[in-house]
RNA sequence: GGCCCCGUAGUUCAAUGGAUAGAACGAAAGCCUUCUAAGUUUUAGAUCUAGGUCCGAUUCCUAGCGGGGUCACCA
């Protein structure tokens, strides 16, 4: 049973009923774990602070009436204004906590909340021949992180990628391929990047010249009817894209267990859609367009097809649905990760499938805009910073400092582990900050590796490894007793927290909270590092246990990073 | 203009309605003959404004101010 567990009991053995949730104490002077009364209080109608000082003696009496007391974890019981606080035995608690993760590993902290429960995820769902920016980053990072924590949560996850091979934005593309680059050959091993540029060049032109947008148009309609003139370029460009991304995908540690492209769904979509006009739900609008009225929730008007006949995003959105269900049955919840921007348009999507009787869960995650110091990015000014951008410009830097570091190594080596610290660093600083904030990337700061980042994390873990070599003890048969350190403590009670944080990352689709807490494990190791020594001990008994504590944070902050969809690696 | 999101130290971010609002970077001052200094110790520094609900508000409500997004043939 662990430490926690035990309070619990006493607290209910103190006829305390109902949830009883245990919270953390500002400092460890005033208690190591507390139960705040003010619920309690309101349902008797006394006082808070009266309540906790008559709990804390109830508790306090059985402690030394030793009826029953399962184990000494708990020595004392105060009552702190309207606070019990209960001071823990840390032996003990390191006896149950370390024994815990050493016997789970790296299954310490799963749950099984989403038990045969299967959801799919879509991301980054990103449009062929366009570049990939940090705003693609910003997703692929939360969309990995999201979908470990399902899994971490027991749940069933799909994570899948939906290309938008096939609408206007493709049409532009191959329109200025062929206005302003036709027989050009692209640069070898570049040939999505050169896709996305032409795109913002026609897209740029396409905004000065309005009247040539028709040309466009055309283009467009030709691809979707397949024309023979265009489908040996498109098929040809489509596919520089999708091996441009995989090379991304593959750096960046993102799995899909499948990819659905637009091309494919979106003549189901435009049946959806004609299916959507018989049974009255959707109706002939303004010029012959295809529409939706959704005002009634409040919703405006979602625009299902054009009145030239082509369809839109939400054409094939429909059309997606369908195959998905198709190939995923009983989906319980379905998570569309995409920028704040489309919000409102997902509300429509959703709305819509409703009304055409899909039931499951549906639920869109609008991460906010990636924003430069300068102000907003913008493909129409050139103001946009690429993936392969930032990803160089960390790793140069970092490459820069592990040269300075490790002079011996060699530049296979130095490659190595560079790229690996490089996309640590990366993840990290964009699983920081919470999902719907705008959040503004600073090449200064990406380019720090202090303080609260990957790299300080991976440090402490190679500093942990390092002990771990130089110890050479078989962590077996442990006086935990000797851990009564007051930093061993607080270490030892925030690697107990694990469960708590994975299950509040999922409640909150927040993998913040991970970063957080890998943060706190790291300083809280830091702290006891920097006081107590481990190896140099003349007590071998006391450097065994201090040396299961080291394993036991290293397991954690493993189990954290790969949570997060970070490599760990060993050396540093 | 309607709707949605956001306003917290100089900067970038934390804080299920609860204890003295936490970090990081930056600034000032220390700590390497001692387990990896990408480390560590100390100092200074903040809740946009005005009301309201509550025993208690950074958090909830109303209004205002400021920033961002979005509002049918773009994606």
């Amino acid at each position: 049973m662990s430490s926690s567990e035990l309070i619990l009991k006493l607290i209910q053995n103190a006829g305390v009923e109902g949830e009883i949730k245990l919270s953390p104490v500002p400092k460890p002077e005033m208690g190591d774990l507390a139960f705040s009364c003010f619920e309690l209080a309101k349902a008797q109608g006394k006082n808070p602070v009266e309540c906790a000082r008559d709990l804390a003696a109830k508790i306090d009496s059985r402690l030394h009436g030793n009826d029953n007391v399962d184990d000494c974890v708990v020595e004392r019981v105060v009552a702190f204004g309207p606070y019990v606080n209960f001071f823990l035995n840390s032996g003990s608690i390191a006896k149950n906590i370390i024994s815990d993760i050493q016997k789970q590993g790296k299954k310490y902290g799963f749950n099984d909340v989403g038990k045969s429960k299967k959801v799919v995820i879509e991301y980054p769902s990103n449009n062929t021949h366009k570049e990939l920016h940090i705003g693609h980053l910003r997703n692929i990072c939360i969309g990995n992180s999201l979908t470990n924590i399902f899994r971490v949560n027991g749940f069933n996850i799909e994570p899948i990628n939906y290309l938008n091979d096939f609408g206007a934005h493709v049409a532009k593309c191959l329109w200025g391929l062929e206005k302003f680059h036709k027989g050009e050959k692209p640069p070898k091993g570049e040939e999505q990047k050169w896709l996305g540029e032409i795109y913002a060049e026609a897209s740029i032109y396409l905004e000065a010249h309005p009247e040539e947008k028709e040309e466009s148009f055309a283009m467009q309609k030709k691809l979707e009817a397949r024309d023979r003139s265009v489908w040996s370029i498109f098929k040809k460009t489509r596919q520089w894209s999708i091996d441009g991304f995989d090379k991304v995908f593959k750096e960046l540690g993102v799995k899909h267990n499948r990819v659905f492209y637009e091309q494919d769904v979106k003549d189901d979509g435009q049946k959806i859609v004609d299916n959507l006009l018989n049974t009255k739900i959707a109706q002939v609008g303004e010029g012959g367009a295809i529409i939706v009225d959704l005002n009634k929730f409040n919703l405006d008007i979602g625009l299902l097809r054009k009145s030239n006949g082509a369809g839109l995003y939400l054409t094939s959105d429909l059309g997606l649905a369908v195959a998905k269900n198709k190939k995923y049955k009983n989906i319980s919840e379905s998570i569309h990760l995409t920028g704040s921007e489309q919000n409102f348009y997902f509300k429509q999507l959703f709305k819509i499938l409703e009304l055409a009787g899909y039931k499951y869960k549906m639920t869109h995650i609008g991460y906010g805009l990636v924003m430069l110091p300068e102000g907003k990015m913008s493909s129409r000014t050139g103001k946009v910073v690429l993936y392969d951008d930032v990803r160089d410009l960390v790793y140069n830097k970092v490459l820069e400092e592990t040269t300075k570091r490790h002079p011996d190594w060699n530049k296979k080596k130095l490659a190595n582990v560079s790229l690996k610290i490089a996309l640590a660093a990366i993840k990290f600083e964009f699983l920081k900050h919470e999902a719907n904030k705008t959040i503004i990337f600073d090449a200064a700061m990406a380019t720090k590796f202090e303080g609260f980042t990957g790299p300080y994390i991976l440090y402490m873990v190679a500093r942990i490894n390092s002990m771990l070599r130089k110890g050479k003890v078989k962590l077996k048969n442990i006086d935990f007793s000797l851990l009564k350190e007051s930093e061993e403590k607080q270490l030892v009670l925030l690697l107990g927290e694990y469960g708590e944080v994975i299950k509040k990352s999922f409640d909150n689709y927040n993998p913040s909270v991970l970063t957080k807490y890998s943060f706190d494990v790291a300083q809280a190791f830091s702290n006891f590092y920097a006081k107590h020594s481990v190896l140099n001990n003349e007590n071998t008994e006391l450097v065994k246990a201090r040396l299961a504590l080291c394993g036991a944070t290293k397991q954690v902050l493993e189990n954290c990073l790969a949570t997060m969809s970070i490599e760990v690696i060993d050396i540093m």
